[in-house]
DNA sequence: AACTATTTATAAGA
DNA sequence: TTCTTATAAATAGTT
């Protein structure tokens, strides 16, 4: 009987965990079929068991058509492997080339789901080439993130740097308001100026050259981060 | 409140239609995220609704990836692509869907290497860095085998030489022989050493300078892949 | 959107 | 695995 409320967490007792996947795994579906009898919709599920095995629902036609359909209908996903490759040559060779490709990342995909790091005994010489290619490309993607989030970063830092400029300059005319007050009870006049922040080569830097992204990939690099780019 | 068994059929009533829909699609995907959590199952759903609209969940990676999935899963590691493909189409459209395609599968392995990390969408600089250098584990794997492979290569073409010297030492001891007799018979003898091969740039080489795996690693990358590191 | 009477799903035990 | 059953969760109709 059910006793307290369902932590939502991995089931660490395997037993217990693969009868729940087949109780709730039948619930779902049959979840799945009432709601597109009840309102007229189709759905589709396909759920991939913990060792890979696969248990699939079509309410309409078949799973492949509603991955048509879900294609056509989330249209999105632009081809920035076109953008690389503008100059259109030979039709034929293209295709067969981008076949090819695809064979191998099919492969290197397959290969990962089954073994992880150490699948590539059987590729020849020509998809190693290609799947090094395509492994550069992942780390230009990642190396763009990098930037973009050290972007923020400095943005922020930007910004808060202006705020402390600011309170700064507040304080600093205070204090020589009030030294103001004291000298002119006393003596002197204290130099303005005393207070103001040294300022930061780095700061200086951010505000005379605002860099884009691109630009820090270029420029940002260097041994005074500890990183290379 | 609930007055009876719900009738397995279409609801009439559009507006209670619509309503029922949002609950219940609700209602599905709640159930299928607990599905993926408590049992380590990877769960991807498609709803469109009765006017077209698209509805979906992918609890691990992308829809794409989980399409891509489900395809190798359910299609025995065919090759789809060659195979269903035969009639040459338009080409413009051909290339089209196989960038696409190309698309999708990149967009599958990044995910999966993300979760090695992270099962995350939106990764911080530290999961990046660690993402950055398993990417560069990898491509060292791929370089390694790369240079097996040619170390092998190279192997068997010293061995095919080797043997190619020696029958050619054979077959020149025999006309030496022959010429020997024949001369011997008649007037002159042919100087020694006109069958012999030259010697090639190459064999001396690689003779002169045997390379070990990690030497080739860093001899034999150079521009023509495109990428630095 | 919030409520609640019911139905439905399901966790644990047998 | 399947059945049982106590209990949690979902939800249909209402406000």
């Amino acid at each position: 009987m059910v006793r307290g409320k369902v932590q939502l967490k991995l089931i660490e007792n395997p037993v217990h965990r693969q009868v729940t996947f087949c109780k709730r795994r039948a619930g779902l579906l049959k979840k799945a079929r009432e709601l597109s009898v009840l309102c007229d919709a189709d759905v589709g599920i396909m759920v991939f068991s913990a060792h890979g095995k696969l248990y699939e629902l079509a309410t309409k036609g078949t799973m492949e058509g509603l991955i048509e359909r879900y294609k056509m209908t989330s249209k999105e996903a632009q081809n920035y492997v076109s953008a690389a490759m503008d100059p259109p040559q030979d039709s034929e060779q293209e295709i067969s080339r981008l076949k090819e490709e695809i064979n191998v990342l099919q492969k290197s995909l397959r290969h990962m789901f089954g073994e992880g790091c150490s699948g590539h005994e059987q590729m020849n010489l020509d998809e190693l080439y290609i799947l090094e290619r395509h492994f550069g490309i992942w780390i230009d993607h990642i190396r763009t993130k990098k930037m973009q989030i050290m972007f923020q970063e400095i943005e922020s830092l930007k910004s808060k740097e202006g705020m402390l400029k600011a309170t700064n300059e507040f304080l600093q005319e205070k204090i020589v308001e009030e030294q103001g007050a004291y000298d002119a009870a006393s003596v002197m006049v204290q130099p303005k100026g005393h207070f103001e922040m040294p300022p930061t080569a780095v700061a200086d830097h951010i505000n005379a050259y605002p860099l884009t992204v691109q630009d820090q990939l270029n420029n940002f690099e260097g041994p005074e981060t500890g990183f290379s780019f």
